[in-house]
Parts: structure tokens; C-alpha cells; sequence
DNA sequence: TCCATGCTGGAATGATCGCTACAATAAAGT
DNA sequence: ACTTTATTGTAGCGATCATTCCAGCATGGA
């Protein structure tokens, strides 16, 4: 990097001695491995110590704290959540709406096949309310209201007729449902596994578009 | 066991000295109560402790360990959402599917009103899956696919024409929705709640009904 | 060569963890 | 009255918790 004149601000990344990045990416690797088996209390700074090969102190040299450690996860797991889930609404325009909400759906499926642990880890700190929040949480919900806002804004194109309400409740429901689908995977216990049946999602998606129709035009 | 002969079944409840049974029932409150806000990790003897007013050895007197614990608090608080749900499917024959299904979807919403700890902490525990399966896991798993294998029957009831494998998938789709709805009310973001909206519940599960019998239909 | 920087190693902090041992108390059965 | 049984209280066990300190590296720039 012996740095030309103009490279001063940091215009080429730090990339000094490339140990560093590639190690908190390990201890980032482990510490979403054992945030999305064992939850926030469960995931130990020793534990995470052991899995990732690194001593404590660098996971202290890397993040502030636990907080900052399982927020980190938090935030990179969604990145790739949200690479997998985003060549949702391009160029298809020309499709019909069964179409839209079937291709939506196997999406979805797709990205949970991917990137579970986003929704996993997500899902346990959204179920705790623990007096003092935890940042992590925290996160995860502004990034899942994020989503919604794009559900919203989605289906506006494709129904153009119902109003403002009735697109929340729709992209309400579709979120509830996505996670419905989701949990259903996870625990695998006698109930079915739903994921990938597309045309359940999508059917029940579809119900409820045909109900929110009809409820708008009949007021 | 020695008292008359026919009292050794115990037809007659222990009711030595009532304090023991009250106190039991105090620490399962506190602890119900810090396991659905913290999580399995999260409970700790001391917080249970102080939260009752017991000192931990009272605590290992009533229960084996903690284990053990969160396990009897599943069970309790499975008994009042079972309760409060089971009188699901009595006494309505002459109802249409239809007014069958939105009946369901009012009662679970009121179960969940009523009792809210037993969905929390089981979803909770479920999601986790760490090496050790606590038996407070495989106990929530069991009473889950207890309500399945109800659901699948109820259902058979109203549509004979679909087959065991449309009956499954339609029961494990009723009970993904119900988590999603029971989520959607709990983190309280953005997103709706939709708990008590009995009108998109049932319009989507009516949605997979339709498309179920289409199916057995064409087949 | 020397120094500054980035990162790792190991040991130690006090607090809290789950759990136990055991004495103290109070009522129940005799 | 005496013994038994059910429960509570106190104290403490070793283990693990999150976090910190600091000495050791290796490397890159000077």
C-alpha cells in the first residue's frame, strides 16, 4: 500500500496484516454457530473462545462485548439474508399476481435453505423480553421492520386497489406467515416439515389477497 | 401407604401440611415468569429465589434441578392452554367448514390472551437446539404434536374427501399459522398484531383448503 | 535498526452459576 | 410427651461467567 499521495484517507482499505479480518470473521463464524443452538445467554465468551480457536482477549480486541459480539452476528447474518432474498421484485412486472406470490414464496424458502441462523437467532431474542433489552434484539427488529416496509411497498404495485391498511395487514401476514413456515422446519418434530411447499404458502397468501379484495370493494 | 386398605392409591391427596403445596406453586410462578421473559439459560436459581421468596434449598426441595424445573413449568402451563382451547371441537356438527374454521381461529386467539407462557417459553425452547436436549424441550415438543395429531383429526371430520397426507400438511399448516400469529403479537414492531384477527386466519387457512380439495379433485 | 501498530497468549479479576450439606423449625402422628 | 416428617434458612462448594491486564509476538514504515 506504500500509499501514493492520495491514499491517505484510507480510500484502499486497511489490509495491513490481513490476520485480523480473516480472524474476527472466525470468531464471528462461531459465535453465530453457537448464538443460533443455544440463544443469548447460552452463547459464553468461553465458548466461543473454544470453537473459534481464539482466546478471549482477541474476541475482546475485535468487540466490545457480548452485546456488540452477538449484535455483529446479528447484523452479517443478515446481509447474506438479505442477498438471498432480494432478486425478489425485479424485472416482473409483466407477471400476474399468483405468479408474483408463488415466486415470493419459493424465495422465501430458498433463503431460509441458505441462511437459517439469521431467523433462528432472530426469532429466540424477538421471544425474550428481558427487562434491559439487548442491542441484538434490538437490531434484529428494525431490520424485520424493515422488511415489512418493503413487503408493503411491493404489493402496492400488484394491488393497486386496496388501501394503505389493507397492504399492512396483507404484509403482516405474510411476515407471520414466512416465520409460521419457518418454525415448522426447525423444530421438526411429528408436524410436517412446510418448507418448500410453495403451494401451501402461496395459497393461503392468496386467500387472504381474495378476502382484502372483496372486503374493498364492497365498501 | 399403610393407613385403611382402600386409601393407597392415594384417592385422598396429600394435604399434610398445606404449605408445601403453596409454596410449590409460588415458585412455579416466579419461575414461569422469568423463563418466558429470559429463556432456559436465563432462569437462575437466584432469580427464581428471589423473584418467590424462597431460598434455593426450598427450590431443590420441590424440584430435582432446574431441569426439572422449567419442565414443571411447561406442564402447568400447558394445562390452562389446554383449557382453554379444547372446547374446540364439541357439540358444533352442524356447522359449515367455514364457520368451523373461524371458530377455531377465535379460540386460539383467546388462548393465547389467556395464556400466553406456555406458547412463549415453548417456542423458545424449541428453537433452541443445543447438544443437550433438555427434557423442558422434548416436553413442550411432545404436548405440540399432541395438538397436531387433534388437529388432523378434527379436520378428518369436516373433509373426508382428502387423503391422510392432505390432513397433515392442512394440520401443520394451522398450527404454523398460529405461530406466526402468536409471534406477530409478541415482538410488536412495525408489523401488525394480528392476533384476533380471526378474518385473515381464517381466510388463509380456507385458502389451503380450497386448494387441497382441487387437488384430491383432480387426482 | 528501531519503533509503532495490530493482534494473540495466558493469567487473573470478582460475580454469579447450579447445586449440596446440614442445622433449625414447626406441625402431625403416636 | 416423643418421634417423625415436611419444609425453610445459612453457608458454602467448585465451576463458569463476562471482562481486564499485560506481556509477547509479528509485521510495516521510518
Amino acid at each position: 500500500m506504500s500509499d501514493s499521495f492520495l491514499s491517505t484517507v484510507s480510500v484502499t482499505p486497511p489490509k495491513k496484516r490481513s490476520n485480523g479480518i480473516a480472524s474476527r470473521e472466525k470468531i464471528l463464524d462461531a459465535a453465530a454457530k453457537i448464538a443460533s443452538e443455544r440463544g443469548y445467554e447460552g452463547t459464553s465468551i468461553s465458548l466461543v473462545s473454544k470453537q473459534s480457536g481464539f482466546p478471549a482477549s482477541s474476541i475482546y480486541w475485535h468487540f466490545e462485548n457480548k452485546d456488540d459480539l452477538i449484535s455483529a452476528v446479528i447484523e452479517r447474518s443478515f446481509s447474506s439474508w438479505l442477498e438471498s432474498i432480494t432478486n425478489m421484485g425485479k424485472e416482473d412486472d409483466d407477471r400476474s399476481i399468483e405468479d408474483m406470490v408463488v415466486h415470493q414464496a419459493a424465495n422465501f424458502s430458498n433463503a431460509i435453505q441458505v441462511a437459517p441462523d439469521f431467523l433462528r437467532l432472530g426469532l429466540m431474542l424477538a421471544l425474550e423480553h428481558r427487562p434491559e433489552d439487548p442491542t441484538a434484539r434490538k437490531m434484529f427488529l428494525k431490520v424485520r421492520s424493515r422488511s415489512f416496509r418493503g413487503a408493503v411497498k411491493n404489493y402496492k404495485k400488484w394491488l393497486p386497489e386496496l388501501d394503505k391498511r389493507a397492504l399492512e395487514e396483507l404484509a403482516s401476514f405474510t411476515v407471520a406467515l414466512a416465520d409460521g413456515f419457518f418454525i415448522s422446519q426447525q423444530v421438526a418434530d411429528d408436524t410436517l416439515d412446510l418448507m418448500g411447499r410453495e403451494d401451501l404458502h402461496s395459497a393461503a397468501i392468496l386467500g387472504v389477497i381474495d378476502m382484502l379484495r372483496q372486503k374493498a370493494k364492497s365498501a
